[in-house]
RNA sequence: GGCGCUAUCGUCUAGGGGUUAGGACGGAAGAUUCUCAAUCUUCAAACCCGGGUUCGAUUCCCGGUAGCGCUACCA
């Protein structure tokens, strides 16, 4: 299929962690960018650090690209023309180009050590002066350069940056101008002959004819050699896009200290792919008009332009992340959700539910237990910011305690109350005398009718009712509707669960005895 | 230290030579529901500082300040 245009753009991470929220957004950008112009998305891995690098890295790196939803046509997993995308299997490329500007003379061998180099810093630092290379080693006759490498002395490629200022255009930043007297002329061959990251980074995205390099703003001090290296090469400049930094709330560097900021960390905490797009486009980025702020990855696709891209860092808002999680939580169907809360439960239902998913068809409970898990859900995910927060949830259906209840500070004033004993004791009375609530099969109309007959008996309306009775079946004043909540604990208590699920009526018995009325 | 980038409510941002400086998150108040949540309504909340250009600057220019980044034979 012959793509209508030609941009081309790369993600080139370093597989020595989890994806991270600040590469998650570049490639976010990288991808929307690509998608919109009908675009090419290559995946480049960048693991010329041998020590850092490491192949599971690497595989998760695509799992979670995989999870937001982003997707590549060029990468080391799926191959493509202009691989290979490793660039550990790249070294003899940028080899062979490093000999040809050396013999070209845009480049010349350096024979200074490490040690005089850093004295030559040291010394250029304590005169308050740019650290830069003295470019000792330039006048160096290549002939005889190249006689002293045969010989063996240890030497290391340097690019020979021009006598001129070096411009170049940021579509974010606009025009960006550096003086050739700060870039000093840059190693990009290494005397172990391993090559040099600002080096490799612009013959990959030459070769992949990458054309618009759109990356985190860290880079930007780096694109003045990076330019010299093409003008160098002969090869045309790409385009850049340099993206801000994500901040913490301190306006620090975000990292591990603020807390989750891995997507996996993002997974495990139940927080949505799409409600991550979503925030994430929105960090540096607003549609025109700057008013709308829920948008699906195709929207964004429709909508995303690079010059409308926030040249200033952002600090990353977890509130703002977890209001629109909450929203994709309500949106989503209901099954999704109840799939995605099961391995919260874990502790409270064990592998009981994932076994009875398996074998489904030879069990007539199973459709009835998935079913009630569901409805628990159902009834639980639109309070909660994220899906982690259920199992807390639910403990006023699985972990009821009558004698917490009446310790609890949050209650005392609800028990205080004048018509509390009243309301408490008719009750109490009317639910253990009801034969289906001993039998767990008390339905919400009942339910409401013995509600209605404590109304009249005691005269308690509205709060003064309902609080106390709240505590008594949920161990807390306030809660989920009680046509929802009594299904679930009544169907709760005679399903075969791992944790046995009180009912009313038990609840009730519980309560009485632990008050000692 | 040098160089570079950045600067609008607490946060993400829209806007732009003359505006009541707009939206969203969060906050506050109210409505509603038995309660919480949700929802709806309302409110508070910002142009970093100093010069210049201009009839007029938050907007354009310069300087300062602050934050961040780069200053490696790291990536």
């Amino acid at each position: 299929m012959a793509l209508s245009s030609s941009v081309r753009v790369r993600f080139a991470p370093s597989p020595t962690g989890h994806l991270h929220v600040g590469n998650a957004r570049t490639t976010l950008f990288n991808w929307l960018f690509a998608r919109q112009k009908g675009g090419t998305m290559v995946l480049r891995i960048e693991d010329t650090d041998v020590g850092r690098s490491e192949a599971r890295f690497e595989d998760q790196l695509i799992a979670d690209l995989k999870w937001l939803g982003l997707d590549w046509e060029e990468g080391p997993d799926v191959g493509g023309e202009y691989g290979p995308y490793r660039q550990s299997d790249r070294l003899p490329i940028y080899r062979e180009h490093a000999e040809r500007l050396l013999s070209e003379h845009k480049a010349y061998l350096c024979f200074c050590t490490e040690e005089e180099l850093q004295k030559e810093r040291d010394r250029a630092t304590a005169q308050h002066r740019q650290p830069i290379y003295s470019g000792k080693c330039r006048a160096i006759d290549p002939a005889e350069a190249q006689r002293r490498r045969a010989a063996g002395e240890q030497c290391a490629i340097r690019l020979r940056i021009p006598e001129h200022p070096i411009r170049f255009h940021d579509i974010v930043h606009g025009d960006v101008e550096f003086s050739n007297e700060v870039v000093s002329d840059p190693i990009i061959l290494r005397s172990s002959g391993m090559p040099v990251y600002n080096y490799v980074v612009v013959i990959d995205d030459a070769l992949m004819k990458i054309t618009h390099v759109i990356r985190g703003d860290d880079h930007l001090s780096n694109t003045p050699k990076q330019v010299a290296l093409y003008e160098a090469l002969g090869w045309p400049v790409p385009e850049f896009a340099h993206l801000s930094t994500i901040l913490g709330a301190d306006r620090e560097r975000l990292s591990k200290r603020h807390g989750a900021t891995s997507i996996a960390n993002f997974r495990d905490m139940g927080v949505l792919p799409e409600a991550l797009v979503n925030y994430l486009a929105l960090l540096g980025w607003a549609p025109t008009g700057g008013t709308r702020e829920i948008f699906s990855s195709q929207e964004l696709i429709k909508e995303f332009s690079l010059e409308r891209v926030t040249p200033s860092p952002a600090v990353f808002d977890m509130e703002k992340l977890y209001w629109l999680n909450r929203h994709y939580i309500k949106e989503s169907p209901p099954e999704r959700i109840q799939k995605l809360a099961l391995p919260y439960f874990s502790s409270l239902l064990g592998e009981f539910l994932s076994q009875q998913e398996t074998n489904k068809s030879d069990s007539s409970e199973v459709p009835d237990v998935a079913k009630w898990f569901a409805s628990v859900t159902q009834l639980l995910a639109p309070s909660v910011d994220r899906l982690d927060q259920l199992p807390v949830r639910a403990s006023l259906i699985f972990n009821y305690d009558a004698k917490a209840a009446l310790a609890s500070p949050d209650n005392a004033e609800v028990l205080a109350w004048a018509h509390t004993d009243a309301v408490l004791a008719r009750f109490a009375f009317k639910i253990l005398e009801d034969e289906s609530a001993r039998e767990g099969k008390l339905t919400p109309e009942q339910f409401k009718k013995i509600v209605n007959e404590v109304k009249a008996e005691t005269a308690a309306k509205g709060k003064e009712l309902f609080h106390p009775i709240r505590i008594v079946v949920t161990g807390s004043h306030s809660g989920p509707e009680f046509d929802k909540l009594i299904p679930i604990l009544e169907e709760g208590s005679r399903l075969p669960l791992p944790k046995h699920v009180l009912n009313v009526h038990q609840r009730v018995e519980q309560f009485a005895k632990a008050r000692g009325k």
